[in-house]
DNA sequence: GTACAGATTGAG
DNA sequence: TCAATCTGTACT
């Protein structure tokens, strides 16, 4: 495998990160053996500005505290009651992040659309609440790498998905995904 | 204390 | 198109 993405990556641009995040592997270590994902669709969150974000006007709860961690780091939460979704924090002071929407199963080599979603990228890793501000620069268990071969694809903007209640913000092109990729969740 | 929406998903 | 299912938030 590749080399591990440090401090550096993660504190950059929002934006950029979310670009850049795709091809890059999430890799889930276990006492025995790994999961290996690749990132193929990812969506941008601009808190306190961005009205579909859980930062929006500055809002601190105890549940989106993680989300001002500094860069690098897993803000988890449950939605509707049932999926569990995987954001990694950005920059270093404001509370912005990038939701991982779509992996590709890179191992075990599975269904190409084993985590072509939110909720279904957090049962192929096995994540739930204990990862809940995990520092993805020192963890044992998660972090992101590198590929070792140099791939090239295009990536396709679109507006972010299930955010109809944020007004202009919904607009906004800030999801991003691997052109014709079979595990990207929505066409 | 109570009501309700939500960064989803899979089945029909 | 719809139900499953629960937490944060904004009310009473």
């Amino acid at each position: 495998m590749g080399k591990r993405l440090g401090r550096k990556f993660f504190t950059q641009n929002t934006l950029l990160v979310s670009r850049k995040l795709l091809g890059k592997y999430i890799i889930r270590r276990f006492k025995k053996g790994k999961i290996v994902g690749k990132i193929v669709e990812t969506e941008a969150y601009l808190g306190p500005k961005d009205k579909a974000s859980h930062a929006y006007g500055g809002k601190i709860t105890f549940r989106n505290i993680a989300e001002y961690l500094i860069g690098g780091h897993i803000y988890i939460y449950l939605i509707y009651g049932l999926y569990w979704q995987l954001n990694i924090t950005t920059d270093f002071e404001r509370p912005e992040c990038v939701l991982i929407r779509a992996l590709e199963p890179i191992r075990p080599n599975n269904d190409l659309k084993i985590a072509s979603g939110p909720g279904k990228v957090c049962q192929f890793l096995k994540l739930d609440q204990s990862f809940y501000g995990e520092d993805l620069v020192n963890s044992k268990r998660i972090w992101l790498e590198r590929g070792k071969e140099k791939t090239s694809f295009k990536i396709v903007k679109a507006k972010r998905i299930g955010i109809d209640y944020a007004g202009i913000w919904k607009e906004k092109l800030w999801r991003f995904y691997i052109k014709n990729h079979p595990s990207v969740s929505r066409k």
